[in-house]
DNA sequence: GTCTATACGAGGATAGAC
DNA sequence: GTCTATCCTCGTATAGAC
């Protein structure tokens, strides 16, 4: 892909974008705004703390560029499901199947949200952004209770419950993993899929009405 | 209580020692240990940034001692739980709303611990530590299934989507507050008590035997 | 577009007066 | 035991050469 002639630098600008952005998402993942470091973030993208500053002015920009494109990436992920689909129950699985599964492939997003609650109350994560995340969740939940399917309860709560069951484990996996038997990876084919089958277990089995 | 004739500083050591900790695990809660300023610290607290390095040596040893405190706490409220009572699902109700109640008073130790996990790794939080708090789950879980209380699961898994569910709606309040009605305080009496008879009905429902 | 060098402020830690 | 003053490292940001 690349041109130049020479073993030279790539000279990239999109290339170097991206870098940057790569390696802040890290950053910021591990440490949130207040914590994370440039040194890091430049280290890490193999550039200058300078090359910061000339493509995203600020530390504060470039974490609201992070924030931006990891909620996107989140919500262009939930527009594949079908949340119209008859079966409320088949929905919410995926819903929380493909949760599980984007997290573990993109580990960052929910400890940077973490990180924007706890340490900015979330003044860089506006209404609109979070409400594209949990709405098509809350709205399947009230679809899931008009038809008879799920019991009684409140949506809003009940969706907060759901994911952060979901999300909770990725958090707090390095604290966790003294329950597991050593050299266990948290992030680990079987290890997440057992996650994710207790996870559905729970919510599917606590959902339904009971009869 | 005070002793001194004049309105002069009180000039107690223990106070201070005690004002000191108290702001430590406020401002660690917010920020972790990278993000958290002794400036802040030392304003909270009343006293000067020199007082911190006097009674505590470094910023570090500090952040230890605010760890240990808040985790000691939670294992003695944890040993105010009969879990070998007859009933277990009593005993998890009990657990669940100690839990929650617990958090509702002292709202730094979640977001304290996640701070742990996500910046230093579980670093300093000691394996000993952990398993105090997460063991007599999981023992209860396993006994409600060999009693045949509960269905069959993996209970380490559970015991940490359980606890958090629990809590990760403390520790995401601010971005989730966008989904109530404005001016909803997310740590009044009764939307967290909506948060723990929901948690409490997704947890039995879920954990039941179905029949 | 990328680098080196540097300015400047913030933050952790120490010394010493009271 | 508490404060003020100071040191010095670290971290963000800028200027300017290549």
């Amino acid at each position: 892909m690349a041109k130049q002639k020479t073993q030279q630098k790539p000279r990239d600008a999109e290339a170097t974008r991206n870098a940057i952005l790569n390696a802040a998402e890290t950053e910021f993942a591990r440490a949130g705004l207040l914590g994370a470091r440039t040194e890091n973030i430049a280290a890490n993208s193999g550039v200058t703390r300078a090359m910061i500053h000339y493509y995203y002015d600020s530390k504060e920009k470039l974490y609201q560029s992070v924030l931006e494109r990891a909620v996107a990436a989140r919500v262009r992920a939930n527009q594949h499901i079908d949340m119209h689909a008859d079966h409320v129950e088949e929905a919410l699985v995926e819903y929380i199947t493909m949760l599980v599964m984007d997290v573990l492939q993109h580990p960052n997003l929910p400890t940077i949200l973490v990180h924007e609650a706890i340490q900015n109350e979330g003044k860089y994560y506006r209404e609109v952004s979070f409400a594209v995340i949990y709405e098509p969740l809350i709205r399947l939940l009230c679809r899931g209770v008009e038809k008879g399917y799920f019991r009684q309860m409140e949506p809003v709560h009940c969706a907060i419950n759901l994911i952060g069951m979901s999300v909770y484990y990725f958090c707090v996996r390095s604290n966790v993993r003294y329950l597991f038997p050593p050299e266990t990876d948290m992030l680990g084919e079987e290890t997440v899929r057992t996650h994710l089958k207790e996870s559905i277990e729970l919510i599917l089995t606590g959902l339904r009405k009971p009869r």
